[in-house]
DNA sequence: TAGTCTATATTTAGATA
DNA sequence: CTATCTAAATATAGACT
């Protein structure tokens, strides 16, 4: 018998807000993506890993042939010998205005805090993220970074945003990222987020993958 | 001026021959993935991190906050305390025998050559494992699991083998994982592969994520 | 390689069970 | 939460630049 469904509806690319549709959009869209990067990966004989942190925190994961094993491949790749400054200067082409605002106030607050506990115990803080085996510095939650390394990224967060000034990049200060009509990204980004791509010159501040080097594709 | 476009013809989701053509369709696909998640991530206001790695090795990646950072927030997560048995019993309810057949066969090689490496020189070989910081055997490559690590997993899968033989479980023997409609998935999976959710009572044998006893979504 | 075009294949919002 | 269902919104194969 025919139900009569009322028909798809466009909608906006921003949050929900209705509680109840945010989650049957999230678990429906999920799915999409899934589906999307499987055919991805048969199509096209490649591996894909996807994380899904959502809102409250639940992590999914996906993968082929399994997120851990790419993930493996990711970890153990490329980045092993960029350092920090590297990472800065090869970043500095494209990005958004917002998202350097809001690191430059992460790094604030870390070396805020990191003073307030030098100045209770006058030992320095131990530098955990050393004494991690997979030398993945941009691995390491911010708060662990120590005051020094903090102090040294503010610094170049600072002349990145000296050079935007005088560069008249059009960037987008609203929002970190968005695809629809109405964003204004990075040209040659195209239309994309912290998003790392051999095939894209360089891309946002997103402390994103970029292989050099390689063949093409 | 009109030119008159073909129109889209539906392809088969299989390995793409033609060198040429997967290489639009990677790009093109791997652009569409990119947005997809990306759209997800605004409406459900969730973090999202999407891996690449195509057939020859070139790594690419997306992400919101960026990839790096929910990485982090996957491998810092639920993992930590996950067994090796817990991983598998956990994961005995749904997965594919082709993967498990699989599974099988590279645990069994790593036995080989771990067999012949301790004949060689007597000192059994080092569990590097063990000496990883963020302890998270399951990011390893298999070849540096120990001998008596592999066997174990063989013998874990020996018996998953024989209770899914006697379970009458409808299973996909010919590919590991695929969704068009002549795929014979697990029916709890939903037609997809090397995926872990928690909303999925469990999935393939793909060494997913699955966070537990959380709040829903 | 990346972008454009067209006509169709596929996804999905909203309603419902 | 999962699974339909419908019809409109999107994604995209193939051809071309």
């Amino acid at each position: 018998m025919a139900r009569k469904g009322v028909a798809r509806q466009r909608i906006a690319i921003k949050k929900i807000e209705n509680e109840s549709n945010l989650k049957v959009t999230f678990s429906k869209r999920r799915s999409g993506v899934y589906k999307k990067a499987s055919e991805l990966s048969i199509l096209c004989n490649c591996h894909v890993a996807i994380i899904i942190i959502s809102a409250t925190g639940k992590i999914y994961s996906f993968g082929h042939p399994s997120p851990e094993q790419v993930l493996y491949s990711f970890v153990s790749e490329n980045h092993q010998q960029e350092s920090m400054e590297q990472h800065l200067m090869e970043n500095l082409q494209d990005f958004e205005f917002y998202e350097l605002n809001k690191e430059m106030g992460e790094y604030e607050a870390i070396i805020a805090t990191e003073k307030t506990r030098e100045k209770k115990n006058n030992e320095p803080s131990s530098d955990s993220r050393k004494e991690n085996c997979l030398e993945k510095w941009w691995l390491t939650p911010p708060e662990q970074l120590t005051l020094v390394e903090s102090q040294e990224m503010l610094a170049k967060l600072e002349e990145l945003k000296q050079s935007i000034n005088s560069s008249g990049m059009k960037v987008d200060t609203s929002s970190s990222w968005r695809i629809n009509e109405a964003s204004h990204v990075v040209p040659h980004l195209g239309g994309f987020p912290p998003i790392s791509d051999p095939n894209l010159a360089s891309t946002s501040f997103g402390f994103g993958h970029n292989s050099k080097g390689k063949a093409p594709m």
